[in-house]
DNA sequence: GGAAAAGTTAGT
DNA sequence: CTAACTTTTCCG
């Protein structure tokens, strides 16, 4: 039997399945999807099986074994193998890459080289520096190979020499970065009889001994170490000595780390649907019995209740006997988002998230792929739950940007959600109360692709919250120079007064946005970067939000020794500190990157929130999704046009989302909700859109300058950005990438008789910008550039662009040039 | 990614 | 001519 192994080595060269034999004891347990250890070139290395056959091309003499297995069961199945080949193509990346993307960080491979001395060898054969490395070796036992070259640094080719000579021995593995995690449990003695003679064995004084046996005289079973001493008051050298005389047993029991260990989930039922939510369940029902792939986009308001929609379709889809993925974004999976599911489903759910340690994610994918769950709720990476029978994928939120991967694989959940579906005839359920300008373009345009439901009104008719836009110019014109408006301001007093909560959102952590010199107009920026720095005032440090670079805040200008230093634009930090400044006493919770990369701040913070010990939630946009306050009645966007100014063509959409998402926080419950959105656009359309939660509106005005501009929905991007020191050598790749399309755009063009004249008006589009400074232009000592591929039509670009790749490979290699391809990017930057 | 093989260069 | 260094090739 020939296995087909695409190997752990993510090179141009390596991005093929090569072949390895199967040994014989291993042929009914080796999958498609079993991870395994091959011998590759001089080391062994881990690779997936992608396939299995009887015979191979390759000459005998070549082919070599699978030299290990590395799971009980394959931590793939056929299906996701598959979707890695798809994933590969659709995001060009190497197929390896999205075969990790798959499995948890924990299996991923760690490679040991274990060094140990030949049994034999003569002082005549080796010199002097050799001998002191075996006498280290033959001292130690065992040296990992890396251990030994650090001791004896600058020696590395002196020790290949003894591997070569035969002289050391190596061994090679494959390992897993996680180990199941084990709990020391002891065990009753076999013969519960023989109890009482072993009690009068004990020597009266060992009184502790006495009490452990009699312990398990009443309750004769195994029991943790650590409890056992809990309950007795004992030391588990009490417990290790009844074990050396062998009457009782201690042993290591494989345990699962269960995140929500000890909570308990109150069991909800399903609740009565109101109209409107019928008539968006019943086509989904329909949809789950069909057994055929049908993409839904809920578009709903905040508030009208798509979670108990997602609820009873997951129930009918489980009724069916098939299971359910949903997919939340990173920030909105908060534990009352998890509560829901799990007082639902019970232990039916596994919850994935990038808050979870290594070892909690590895157990909660093992009950997933162990079939102890059916119901899998996550992050983007969830999408690749090792289910079997998926009847239901949904995406929360779908128009969240943190679906779409910025690392290599570069792709979107949205778009594996809906391939995954195809191949298990499931329904995708696409929901959000501001949807995508894509999805819903195509819901629009394509309603057989993708079918829209809509949901108008908030559950029990509360009303959605009044929205007032605050012009800022007003405010400077009337001499308010302070980052809130006199209306905010008001309202923040108000709510103090009366005991109400607040949110206030400001889309820039840090204090101040840059430091600019008022003499001479030095600006502090990274020195690695092209970034302004943010100054951070509790740990009084400029840092560079991209690439992490930090220095001590300067009191004098470092060029021209000007005193008038000073700090511009605002952040989190001193929006905090004047809330402080202006309304004594007071209680604020702040929450961006820096309050809450710590585990499980981000719980501890909303709960605190929750449970009245602060007034006031102020946050970058965290704060913004999914969060359900009752008693929250103010919300306030400090800065609404920070988003809109950005060099994007998505920045208008992105504002629009922000500030609905935002408004719909307030007023949820009994009382009702108010927003301020403070803007220097306020006649802009995102913003008037959202004053009147009037998605449509906005969606029509949007996908004009869309069209115009022929931007997504109207066209693909594809976006290659391009890094390295030196500006000339990325100008000239850059030119040579687009060259070679273009000569295949005209070729292409000139064989199907197609004018290549760029008119954005043809059915067949093709338009190439750049090379071009990116917008963060230089990036940890690297300039970036990047060209734009922007195209529509049935047009091969795929193709054209793996030639383009393919013509500067060389070059790219040779100055070791950074180069990444960004298929239907979330950002461009 | 890493080692071996092939190719290149500088020093005798 | 060869040792030292660099580039290319290939891994089943």
């Amino acid at each position: 039997m020939i296995a087909k192994v695409i190997v752990d080595v993510p090179a141009k060269q390596t991005n093929r399945a090569f072949d390895y034999g199967v040994p014989d004891e291993w042929a009914s347990w080796i999958e498609v999807g079993s991870r395994v250890g091959v011998p590759f070139g001089p080391r062994i290395i881990q690779g997936f099986v992608v396939a299995l056959q009887e015979y191979s091309d390759v000459d005998p003499k070549k082919l070599r074994m699978v030299a290990q297995m590395l799971d009980l069961v394959p931590p793939l199945t056929p299906e996701l193998v598959e979707l890695s080949r798809w994933m590969s193509h659709k995001y060009m990346c190497h197929e390896i890459i999205a075969l990790q993307a798959m499995i948890p960080g924990a299996l991923k491979a760690k490679y040991e080289r274990m060094l140990s001395a030949a049994s034999e060898f003569t002082h005549s054969e080796v010199t002097a520096e050799e001998l002191a490395i075996m006498d280290y070796v033959v001292q130690k036992g065992q040296v990992e190979f890396s251990a030994l070259t650090e001791y004896f640094a600058g020696n590395e080719l002196v020790i290949k020499g003894l591997i070569r000579r035969g002289l050391l021995n190596e061994r090679q593995t494959v390992k897993d970065r996680m180990q199941p995690k084990k709990r020391q449990t002891v065990f009753p003695p076999s013969d519960l009889g023989a109890i009482a003679s072993y009690m009068e064995q004990i020597p009266l004084r060992s009184k502790r001994q006495k009490d452990v046996l009699a312990f398990f005289d009443l309750n004769p079973e195994p029991i943790p170490m650590s409890e056992l001493t809990e309950r007795l008051q004992i030391s588990s050298g009490t417990v290790k000595s009844l074990a050396d005389k062998g009457w009782i047993t201690i042993g290591d029991v494989e345990m699962m780390r269960d995140p929500y260990e000890g909570k308990s989930f109150t069991r909800t039922q399903p609740l009565d649907l109101t109209e409107e939510q019928q008539k968006v369940f019943e086509p989904i029902v329909a949809s789950l019995e069909s057994l055929e792939r049908q993409i839904y986009l809920l578009h709903g308001v905040t508030g009208s209740g798509k979670t108990e929609i997602y609820l009873q379709s997951i129930q009918h889809c489980l009724e069916m006997g098939r299971d359910a993925i949903v997919l939340v974004p990173e920030i909105a999976l908060t534990p009352q988002m998890v509560d829901r599911f799990k007082g639902r489903f019970g232990e039916l759910v596994a919850v994935l998230h990038s808050r979870l340690s290594q070892g909690e994610r590895y157990d909660e994918w093992r009950k997933i792929q162990r079939k102890q769950v059916r119901v899998v709720i996550g992050a983007r990476s969830a999408v690749f739950a090792p289910l079997t029978e998926i009847g239901l994928i949904i995406i929360d939120e779908e128009h969240e940007s943190s679906y779409k991967q910025e690392e290599s694989p570069k792709y979107h959940a949205r778009d594996v959600a809906a391939e995954r579906a195809l191949y298990h005839g499931a329904v995708v359920i696409l929901g959000s109360a501001t949807p995508s300008i894509e999805s819903y373009y195509s819901s629009v345009q394509d309603n057989d692709r993708i079918k829209l439901l809509t949901m108008e009104y908030r559950v029990e008719g509360r009303p959605l919250p009044a929205v007032e836009i605050v012009d800022m110019r007003e405010e400077l014109k009337n001499g308010n120079r302070s980052m809130f408006s006199r209306q905010l301001y008001d309202g923040i007093e108000q709510r103090l007064a009366r005991k109400e909560q607040m949110v206030l959102l400001l889309n820039r952590r840090g204090y101040a946005t840059f430091v600019l010199c008022r003499s001479c107009g030095y600006t502090a920026a990274c020195p690695h970067c092209e970034i302004k720095l943010t100054y951070h005032q509790r740990a009084e440090m400029l840092r560079c939000h991209y690439c992490g670079y930090a220095e001590k805040q300067q009191l004098v200008c470092p060029t021209c020794g000007s005193e008038h230093i000073r700090h511009f634009g605002t952040g989190t930090q001193k929006v905090e500190e004047e809330l402080v400044k202006l309304f004594p006493g007071i209680r604020v919770i702040r929450m961006d990157v820096d309050t809450t990369n710590e585990k499980g701040a981000h719980e501890k913070w909303l709960n605190m929130f929750r449970d009245r010990q602060a007034d006031v939630l102020l946050g970058t946009q965290m704060v913004a999704k999914g969060l359900d306050f009752p008693d929250v009645t103010l919300v306030g966007v400090i800065a609404a046009d920070s988003v809109l100014n950005l060099p994007d063509f998505r920045s208008v959409e992105k504002t629009f989302q922000l500030l609905t998402q935002v408004a719909g926080r307030a007023g949820r419950h009994q009382l009702p909700g108010e927003v301020f959105i403070q803007t220097y656009n306020p006649e802009h359309y995102s913003m008037l859109n959202a004053q009147q939660h009037d998605y449509r509106t906005f969606y029509h005005t949007e996908i004009h300058y869309r069209k115009q501009l022929a931007y997504p929905p109207y066209s693909h991007i594809t976006l290659i950005t391009l890094a390295h020191e030196q500006i000339p050598i990325l100008v000239q790749a850059g030119e040579a990438i687009v060259r070679s399309i273009r000569e295949n755009w005209r070729s292409w063009a000139l064989k199907n008789d197609l004018e290549t004249t760029l008119n954005r008006h043809l059915e067949h589009y093709l338009e190439i910008l750049g090379p071009v400074s990116s917008p963060i232009a230089r990036l940890k000592d690297r300039y970036r550039y990047q060209c734009v591929v922007k195209y529509r039509g049935e047009l091969p670009v795929a193709d054209w662009l793996r030639k383009a790749m393919e013509a500067v490979a060389e070059q790219v290699e040779k100055n070791k040039m950074l180069i990444s391809v960004d298929v239907d990017p979330q950002s461009m930057m």
